[in-house]
DNA sequence: CTCCAACCGGACCGGGCAGTCCGCTTTGTG
DNA sequence: CACAAAGCGGACTGCCCGGTCCGGTTGGAG
């Protein structure tokens, strides 16, 4: 695989930074051609790149997936572990809301090798925020990283329809506080 | 509009039954034909029935949006109003089990002048169990029946990719113990 | 500057699904 | 029982969307 030619590099960019404005703006099942258009290239060009709709859904998953594992791992050096696990569900839900499609849509491109080990990785460390937050008895017991991934997108999805932009802040809050122990 | 005669009653009943537990298994994009199929009726009985597939839909919501109504309105009796909105929130969380739809493509079907009343009503009866329950100091303020709502929603949403059958109980309770003053 | 390989984009294809239509069947009433 | 109206169901239609393909274009190495 030898380096991509300089505006195919522009192109993929450009694609990636429009699936997820799509997706976050329209919901997972924007097509193809939205994401093209958006993008301001063909449909083909799109096809070309990800042979699959749910590729395209994956790689923009992965990426976010990334961008959480790095913050959750500067969270773990932390001193104060439930502030830490704060930090942590306030940014996961900032991300989740960016792109809706990273939790309502990771099921299914588990099946991609990639994005399964990425979520793993994640998951691991995520589990470790939770356990140290736990023993600081800042959080409840019986709780892993699925469980507050889950909760979390859960908020962010129910305050999809408001009307007022800042009701996801509530919602968030809401789960924060049925977290404690 | 004269009654329907027995057989197509029958198949009424067949098809909303159906296609309830549908949406419940296989979620809101389910095809007219898997409806059909599971109802034991042709493709086009369902079609005639229910001139859009949303209006198939709006019927289910309605259904189940008048057994909540109806749940609601007898637990406003009910002495304890924080136990009476707690029991209203587990029934709402049954509801949606069942029928995931319900949450999920409220907002579209509320195009639907019946939907939208009967969703209206509800609100305003389960607004009356809120505001109980935080006179009561049982309940934080500044939320509403649409607030609980989308949570409850949400969290039923959240469980559906646990293995575990029971781990929907433990994300309403997360909600529960979150509405808490 | 030349040239070719990489890349682009839109025309095209095929499958799947919502909704329509009509010839046949069932209901129930007189 | 007879018969008209109501209902049934599956064949049919048109549309939408994901994925393919190829003739034309562009980048960048030499």
């Amino acid at each position: 695989m030898t380096a991509l030619r300089a505006d195919a590099q522009r192109n993929l960019g450009r694609i990636l930074e429009a699936a997820s404005d799509a997706y976050a703006e329209l919901g997972p099942d924007v097509t193809i051609d939205e994401i093209a258009r958006r993008a301001g290239v063909g449909h083909g060009t799109v096809c070309r790149r990800f042979p699959t709709k749910d590729a395209l859904r994956a790689a923009v998953i992965r990426a976010r997936l990334d961008e959480l594992l790095a913050r959750a791992r500067e969270l773990i050096e932390k001193p104060d572990a439930g502030a830490a696990l704060e930090e942590f569900v306030w940014t996961a839900a900032e991300s989740a809301r960016r792109d809706r499609a990273l939790f309502e849509g990771i099921e299914q491109c588990s099946s991609f090798a990639d994005v399964a080990a990425a979520k793993q990785e994640l998951h691991e460390t995520v589990n470790g925020l939770i356990r140290r937050a736990q023993q600081a008895g800042a959080v409840r017991d019986g709780l892993d990283a699925r469980d507050v991934g889950a909760l979390v997108g859960a908020a962010i999805q129910a305050s999809v329809h408001a009307e007022r932009g800042d009701v996801w802040r509530r919602y968030v809050q809401v789960v924060l506080d049925g977290l404690r122990a």
